[in-house]
This record gives C-alpha cells, sequence and structure tokens, in this order.
RNA sequence: GGGCGCGUAGCUCAGCGGGAGAGCACCUCGGUGACAUCGAGGGGGUCGUAGGUUCAAACCCUACCGCGCCCA
C-alpha cells in the first residue's frame, strides 16, 4: 500500500543499487544492437557538484536512459580528469600545511622544512586520489546518472597514458610538435606556463605613467613615454613612434638614454604606435609584453628578461633592484625617476590586466622554452568537419564561436612547469640534442646510434596541459591505441554535451585530434546547453555568494524534482535562471503523479493477466485517454530526438496533471464507482495501461519516482530496461471531438456558477435547448460525469419552446455552447441584475469579434491572396461568434422584463 | 573595437508569418474518500521603441534604446 506522500531519500539510493546491481547502466548488454554513446565531460577529479555539473548531467541522462529504453546498446563513459594545476595545487596546500615543501628549486623564504622530490610527491597525489578523488562519482550517482561506472576512467590511467604518449610521440614526428623560445603566459606564483584560455582578462582602475626619457647628446631634449607597467621600464630596449607622427620625425633613429640603468636605445618607427594613445611613444620592453616582443622582432632589438620566475626582479636589472619583487620595484622605480625629475604626470587610467584563473595572480608575459602543437594545420580538418556537416552543433548557431576561435588559432602550448600530469616523452642528450619516444629505452636506443655508444640521457622535466589528454578522450577511453572492439563499436560517439564555454577548451581539440588519429569525428552533434545562473540572472560564484547546492535541492526536494527542474527549463539558447521556488512546483508535480498512483492502486486499476487491447475499449473516456497519451508519446519522442528538453518535459507535465489527473481520472471516478462491471473492467485496464506508459515517458526525467511506481505496479522487471512507448497510433478523433464537448459543457458551468456565486454545494438543475442530434448523444452518454463533476441534481433536455424557455429564464443563468443554449437553474440563488450584466458583456464581445472579422473579409487584398484555407477559418468564426451572439441577445430577452 | 544573444503577464520563460501561451505569484471560493506539496474559478500583456516588407508581423528586414556574454 503507498505511503500518503512520496519519500524521495528513502527510495533514491535502493532504486540506485539495484540498477546497479542489475548493470542496468552496462553497456554491450545488447550487442546486437546499434549503438548510442556518449562521452560525459569529464569533471575535475578535485571537483564537487555544481549546479553546472547537474544541469549537464541531468541532460545526459535524460539522453541516455531514453535511448536505452529504445533498445539500443548504449554507452554513457564516465571518469574524471587529472586536473594538472588544481591537483597540484591542492595536494601542495596539505603538504605546506604539514611544513612540508617541493624541492622545485624554487626558494620560499618563509618554509625551511623537509622538500619532498618529484616521485615522493606523486605518490602523495596518488594517494590524495584514492581517499579524495571519488568526490564528484558518488555526487553524479545521487542525481541519478546511469553511467557505465565499470568502464570508469582517469586521464592519468595506465591506458589512456599510453595514448598521450603516442599522440605526442606521432605529432612530434609529423612536425605538428615542436620546442620553440616564445613569450608564454607565465605564472609566477605557480611557476608554470599556461595557454591562453587559462588567462582571464580583468578590467582594473590603474594609472598611466609618463616618464621623459633624455635623447643621447642632447641635453634639455626628452621623449615621453607613457606606461601601465613602469618596473618593465629596466627591460627596456626600445621606444617607438608612429612612422607618420609628425612630432617625432627628427627623432627616429635617435638613441635614448634609459634612466635607471644607462642603456642606449634606439628610437624607432612602428605603426604599434599609435599617436592617438598617451603622448604617441611607447617604450618598447621585447622580452615582457606579447606586442612589444613583435615590435622587437621586426627592429632587430635586444630582449631583456628582467625578472625571475616568481616576478622578482632578476640579475640582469641594476644591483638596488635585484630581488624585489615587481610590484615593489614599481613603486621605487617611479618614486626613483621622481627624483631625477623625469616623472612628466600620473593619469588614471582604466585597462585590462591578465590574471591566472587558478591563481588568481598577474600573469607575466615571459620567455621560455616550451613545447608547442601546431594548432593551425589541426584546426583546418577540424573546421571542414563542421561546414560540411559531419559534425552538427545545436544550436546550430555555436558553430560560429567555433569557427571565429579555429580560424584565428594560435600555437597551442602544451607544456606545463608542473610534476603532476603526464611527462613529455623527450630526452636530451650530451649535446642537448631531443630524442622523442614512447619509452626511454627508445630514446636511449636511439642515441646508441648517433653515438655508437651507450650514452645517458636526460628527460624533459615538464608535464603536458590536462587539456591534451582530455582532447583524447571519446577514443583514449575506449581503449585507444589497442584495436579494441569497443573503439570500433562505439567511435564515432553520437552526442557530446556541453556548456559554450569549453567550445574552445575541449571540443575544438577533442575534433582535432579525434580526425587526426582516427579519422572520424568524435561525435555527430554537440548539445551546447545554457549556463546555471541564480534567479537575478547573475553568475553563480563562491564570491558572490550566490552559489547553490543542487545536493542541498535533492535533499530537499528529491533528485527528481531538481532533474525536472534543469530539463524544463533547459530551452534552447538560453540561460537558466534558477529558483527554489521551481524546484519545489516539480516536486508537487511528483507528489501529483504519486497520489494518482495512489488512486490507481486504490481502485484497482493494475494491469490485467490478459493482455490489453487498447483498441477493444468501447467507453469513449478510455478511447479518449488512449488518444490523448499516444499523441503525448508522440510529441515527446520528437522533442528529444530533437534536443527539445524543455518541450518534452512541459508536455509530460501538462499531460499527466492537466489532462490524466483533472479529467480522466475525475471521469473514471464515476464508472468506477457505478456497478457496470464489464464498464469498470475496461477503465481500470485502461487506467493501468495510460499510467503504465505515463510512469515510462517520465522515466528519463524521472528515474527515481517513476521506478518506485513501477516497483508497485509493475511485473518485476526494472523501468530503466523497458521499452519505449513507441508507435502508440491510438489517436481518436471522435472520442476527442466528444471528450472536447463535455468538458467544454463542464467548464462552461463551473464558469458561470463561480462567476454569479452560485454556492458550490448547490446541486442545481441543468436544462439543454436545441441541442442537435450528435451533442444529445453526447451529452446522454457523459450524463453522469456532467452531473457529477459540474455538480448539477440533473441535465434535462427541452425542445426548443419559447414559452417554456422564458418562463425557465427567470430562475436560470444561460449561456450558449455551440448550437445549443444551456439553463442552470439557479433560483432564488443569484442576483439577476448580474446575470443581464454578465450575458451584455458576452454578446459585446462577440459583436467586435464579428465586425473584426468582417473588416477582414470585406478586405478585397485579403480575399484576393490570402490562402483559401485562411479565409475559410476567417469565415468559419464569424459564423460561430454570429450564433452565439443570436442566442445570448435571446437569452438576455429572455429575462429582460 | 569585433562577434553572439536577449528584451512577451508581477516574476521565470515558451511561442518565431494567419485569433497572445505556460509555470510560479496574485484574487475569489472550497476541509468531499488519490492528492491542501490539493481542487474549482478569475484578473492581468499597444509581445523594448520607431520605421519597412506583406493581404496579414510578437514572429521577417533596418535603425535606435536598454541588458547580458564571448573575443581583442
Amino acid at each position: 500500500m503507498f505511503e500518503k506522500t512520496y519519500q524521495p531519500a528513502k527510495i533514491e539510493s535502493k532504486h540506485y543499487h539495484l540498477w546497479e546491481s542489475s548493470k542496468a547502466f552496462s553497456a554491450g548488454r545488447r550487442q546486437d544492437q546499434e549503438p548510442y554513446t556518449i562521452v560525459i565531460p569529464p569533471p575535475n577529479v578535485t571537483g564537487s557538484l555544481h549546479m553546472g555539473h547537474a544541469l549537464n548531467n541531468t541532460l545526459q541522462d535524460v539522453l541516455i536512459r531514453y535511448k536505452r529504453m529504445c533498445g539500443l546498446d548504449v554507452l554513457w563513459q564516465p571518469g574524471t580528469d587529472h586536473a594538472g594545476i588544481a591537483t597540484q595545487m591542492v595536494v601542495e596546500r596539505q603538504l605546506s600545511d604539514k611544513g612540508i615543501e617541493l624541492d622545485r628549486g624554487i626558494d620560499n623564504v618563509e618554509m625551511d622544512g623537509p622538500k619532498l622530490g618529484r616521485a615522493e610527491f606523486l605518490e602523495k597525489v596518488w594517494e590524495w586520489k584514492e581517499e579524495s578523488g571519488g568526490t564528484i562519482i558518488e555526487q553524479l550517482k545521487r542525481l541519478g546518472s546511469s553511467c557505465d561506472w565499470s568502464r570508469e576512467r582517469f586521464t592519468m590511467d595506465e591506458g589512456l597514458s599510453k595514448a598521450v604518449i603516442k599522440v605526442f610521440v606521432e605529432l612530434y614526428r609529423k612536425g605538428l610538435i615542436y620546442k620553440d623560445q616564445r613569450l608564454v603566459n607565465w605564472d609566477p606564483k605557480l611557476h608554470t606556463a599556461v595557454s591562453d584560455l587559462e588567462v582571464v582578462q580583468k578590467s582594473v582602475n590603474g594609472n598611466l605613467w609618463y616618464f621623459r626619457y633624455p635623447i643621447e647628446d642632447q641635453p634639455d631634449r626628452f621623449i615621453i613615454v607613457a606606461t601601465t607597467r613602469p618596473e618593465t621600464m629596466l627591460g627596456d630596449t626600445g621606444v617607438a613612434v608612429h612612422p607618420e607622427d609628425k612630432r617625432y620625425f627628427d627623432l627616429v633613429g635617435k638613441n635614448v638614454v634609459l634612466p635607471l640603468v644607462g642603456r642606449t636605445i634606439k628610437i624607432v618607427a612602428d605603426e604599434y604606435a599609435d599617436p592617438e594613445q598617451g603622448s604617441g611613444a611607447v617604450k618598447i620592453t621585447p622580452a615582457h609584453d606579447f606586442n612589444d616582443f613583435e615590435v622587437g622582432r621586426r627592429h632587430d632589438l635586444e630582449e631583456i628578461n628582467i625578472f625571475d620566475a616568481s616576478g622578482r626582479i632578476n640579475h640582469n636589472a641594476p644591483e638596488i633592484y635585484r630581488g624585489m619583487d615587481r610590484f615593489e620595484a614599481r613603486n621605487k622605480i617611479v618614486s626613483d625617476i621622481d627624483e631625477l625629475g623625469l616623472l612628466e604626470k600620473i593619469d588614471t587610467y582604466e585597462h585590462t590586466v591578465p590574471y591566472g584563473d587558478r591563481s588568481d595572480v598577474v600573469i607575466e608575459p615571459w620567455l621560455t622554452d616550451q613545447w608547442y602543437v601546431d594548432a593551425l594545420t589541426l584546426a583546418k580538418p577540424a573546421i571542414e568537419a563542421v561546414e560540411l556537416g559531419k559534425t552538427k552543433f545545436v544550436p546550430e548557431n555555436w558553430s560560429k564561436t567555433y569557427f571565429e576561435w579555429l580560424k584565428n588559432i594560435q600555437p597551442w602550448c602544451i607544456s606545463r612547469q608542473l610534476w603532476w600530469g603526464h611527462q613529455i616523452p623527450a630526452w636530451y642528450g650530451p649535446e642537448g640534442e631531443i630524442y622523442v619516444e614512447l619509452n626511454e629505452q627508445d630514446a636511449l636506443a636511439a642515441a646508441k646510434i648517433k653515438y655508437g655508444k651507450d650514452v645517458s640521457l636526460v628527460r624533459d622535466e615538464d608535464v603536458l596541459d590536462t587539456w591534451f589528454s582530455s582532447a583524447l578522450w571519446p577514443f583514449s577511453t575506449l581503449g585507444w591505441p589497442e584495436n579494441s572492439p569497443e573503439l570500433a563499436k562505439y567511435y564515432p560517439t553520437d552526442v557530446l554535451v556541453t556548456g559554450f564555454d569549453i567550445i574552445f577548451f575541449w571540443v575544438a581539440r577533442m575534433m582535432m585530434m579525434g580526425i587526426e588519429f582516427i579519422g572520424e569525428v568524435p561525435f555527430h552533434t554537440v548539445y551546447i546547453h545554457a549556463l546555471v545562473r541564480d534567479e537575478k540572472g547573475q553568475k553563480m560564484s563562491k564570491s558572490k555568494g550566490n552559489v547553490i547546492d543542487p545536493l542541498e535541492l535533492v535533499d530537499e526536494y528529491g533528485a527528481d524534482a531538481l532533474r525536472f527542474t534543469l530539463t524544463a527549463m533547459a530551452a534552447m539558447g538560453r540561460d537558466i535562471r534558477l529558483s527554489e521556488q521551481r524546484v519545489a512546483g516539480y516536486r508537487n508535480f511528483g507528489t501529483k503523479l504519486w497520489n494518482a498512483s495512489r488512486f490507481c492502486e486504490i481502485n484497482r486499476c493494475v494491469p490485467s493477466n490478459e493482455s490489453f487491447n487498447p483498441l477493444s475499449c468501447d467507453l469513449t473516456i478510455n478511447k479518449w485517454i488512449i488518444g490523448e497519451v499516444s499523441k503525448t508519446a508522440k510529441l515527446t519522442t520528437n522533442s528529444l530526438e530533437t534536443y527539445k528538453f524543455d518541450q518534452a518535459a512541459n508536455n509530460i507535465y501538462h499531460f499527466v496533471w492537466h489532462t490524466f489527473c483533472d479529467w480522466y481520472l475525475e471521469f473514471a471516478k464515476s464508472v468506477l464507482q457505478g456497478d457496470n462491471e464489464q464498464a469498470k473492467l475496461e477503465t481500470r485496464n485502461t487506467t493501468a495501461w495510460v499510467l503504465n506508459i505515463i510512469l515510462r515517458l517520465l522515466h528519463p526525467i524521472m528515474p527515481f519516482l517513476t521506478e518506485e511506481l513501477w516497483e508497485h505496479f509493475g511485473n518485476g522487471e526494472l523501468l530503466i530496461c523497458s521499452d519505449w512507448p513507441e508507435g502508440l497510433l491510438f489517436s481518436n478523433d471522435a472520442a476527442a471531438s466528444e471528450m472536447e464537448w463535455v468538458i467544454n459543457l463542464i467548464t462552461e458551468i463551473r464558469t458561470v456558477r463561480s462567476e454569479l456565486n452560485v454556492p458550490p454545494a448547490a446541486k442545481v438543475p441543468v436544462y439543454m435547448v436545441d441541442l442537435n442530434d450528435k451533442h444529445l448523444d453526447e451529452l446522454n452518454k457523459n450524463i453522469n460525469q456532467i452531473t457529477r463533476m459540474a455538480n448539477l441534481e440533473n441535465a434535462v433536455t427541452l425542445a426548443s419552446d419559447q414559452d417554456n424557455s422564458k418562463l425557465i429564464a427567470k430562475e436560470c443563468i444561460q449561456f450558449v455552447i455551440q448550437e445549443a443554449t444551456v439553463f442552470v437553474n439557479v433560483s432564488g440563488l443569484i442576483d439577476f441584475s448580474q446575470e443581464k450584466e454578465r450575458l451584455s458583456k458576452e454578446i459585446e464581445k462577440h459583436e467586435l469579434n464579428i465586425a473584426n472579422l468582417d473588416k477582414k473579409l470585406s478586405d478585397d487584398d485579403f480575399m484576393n491572396k490570402a490562402p483559401e484555407n485562411v479565409i475559410e477559418l476567417q469565415k468559419e468564426r464569424r459564423s460561430v461568434s454570429e450564433i452565439s451572439r443570436k442566442k445570448l441577445m435571446k437569452a438576455l430577452s429572455r429575462i429582460s422584463n
């Protein structure tokens, strides 16, 4: 027997365990069927579940459960990525709390404890991973995610690491990976290079300092340069002015004596200098600014690096500044310049400054040796694949973002100065030559060939960007580089579900690698979903304190309610503003279905032993609801096939609540409480059958509740493994039109009763006049339902007799429904002046409507140019309105004297 | 500066060429045997502004005004 309310907490873990133990999530259970594959966007192993994950995984699970029910061989490939920087930070911090630091050659004056070597550190990271790395996986399970956990992968797994090394070696051999000395985004806190994408540009209110640089051999002559970063002047090797800037014509080619340093540097003409900006002259620091670097290369300027890895002034600067932090040096330099009388002025100035997205410190452009991927070459086929439609974005518009980035792509810096990650398979020989090989043996062997004897090699210390391994995810998780049967079966995968924020980071890179190494795109569809914001439209962030924890919502309302909310709000192309109220609303929806099921059980509406044939029903209500649920099934299927998740959710919601519960179950009560055993049996069977379909349609979105109900009604099989309701072709127009008329009639009676304040409990008689034969028949067939649901004493049809109806009218509310006039007898219960007013208003409405339609129908342009069916529609509307108007006039006249 | 998107009921959003919709909130009524996490009924919108295309525009085009986001 059902409890009175649905208690999610009690049953969610029960069903999750049942699903897992029955291997319902496992791929390969239907070997002979077509595959359907999704690879999960691997969350960071350091992560914990936030709303973005909740949305992302709910949508994937909806698709996966749907396709599983459709009978496909479904694989939802789960796993996590090793999150190089984030993980290293977490573990470093833990160690640092214990007074342990890493022996990475970074001197840290505050600490003087034991130092950990690379191997020991990596042991610690793996220990941490074993202990804490599974958090987010457990959280995904609480959402109901039906991933094949037996296939869970981690980017640092042996197999995936093998894939990474192989890819690196092959790309190197093809010349698509190379080592180069360029400016990189250097994180002075984390001591590693980061890619462009890991840098966030922040707008800050800073200053623009104007310095006067003395011209060599021209006492009293200066050139004024403006800078937002005074400290970099120690590395200046030139000054640039625009070639057409008249102010500086005579200075081009002359030298400047760099204050504080004493170096003489050239004044060059370069279009990079903007005459409108500042003084029109800019100092050039090729080793510390991306633009200056280019200018320097054009004019052959020296590149002087003045910072160490921590952003402190190094030995290339005058002694008094050495060892100073860059911001400390800034203040000192400004005051020293001022003291020399060379500080022209200081303006406040809003500009953007690069910050590390992990460390949140100012990123320093820094000249180092790094490994790069020739992204430009790899991008070409990735662009072409989308242009040719081999991979489609949904919504389509996101392909623009994809193209825009790929067409302007920069070399991808893939080396990181960290310990945690895939160590680069490059070894250096005695002369500094490079051996890139799958393993050390091969490198040694290669070196032996060169030298004719054994030599010792040193391996590159750096590791690869985490996204390098993530880019291989769609095939490395399937077993590549082995020739695995899974790779053959499940690649290319079907759809990638993700947020737009990682189109660059991840989607584009998977496309490049998939095409390069497997020869096929990794997925045929990329579904880009919204960002989840708070109810005010703000991005959720810890610093704003507006984060809603999905697990708290799960605790309070159940996973199904959260899932339904996210699904119902996942309309294409718009962000989701999540409010808790909404979740509560869908929790109520779950309760509604729960109680409807309770009703079904109480009334023994359980599937009969014999198979039920929906076409064998006699009762209109049953034919009707069978038709309606068929339509809903079809709509839901179409919605899911086209990724219209919101539509799917809303269809089911409306059908369950406002068709099945509000109308069908109420109609059914009349039958079930009657004494026609044949009709009762048919109705019980129909109700059970419809409920069964509802549970299946709703299962992908609300898996726990539906599985629980299925357990009550089912035959031992699990709902998760049952069949999707396909091909229900039971729509019945005659039944639909009959029930539409009945529902209209009941609604109209309820409306007039309510408008004229008829006491709800009063059972009133109703007379109907001018009914045509069809409606007369429908009235008779549904008389029990109508009297019950409109709370009538009875409903009597009367011949159209003027005197009689006029007599009756004195005690009645009257309304018109198509050809008929309905008299609701409320003698003594209402105020008739109100009723006159109500009728007049109704008449006015129709008059207005008719006038509008007449205008249209007498317009020659409209009559000549509009399609026939549209004209017919207007005529039809006019005649319906006209009939109502006439009858209402009559009704009014009956009570008017 | 370049690109993308959004302004529809009090709020959150569907609809995207032929009579303005949903959920929540609001108002009235209802303690009856599925359900008060409920039921019945109701009010509420020149569909951002101004032009244009069309017989017909919330929907297509243009400009403008507001608001986001991404990339420089």
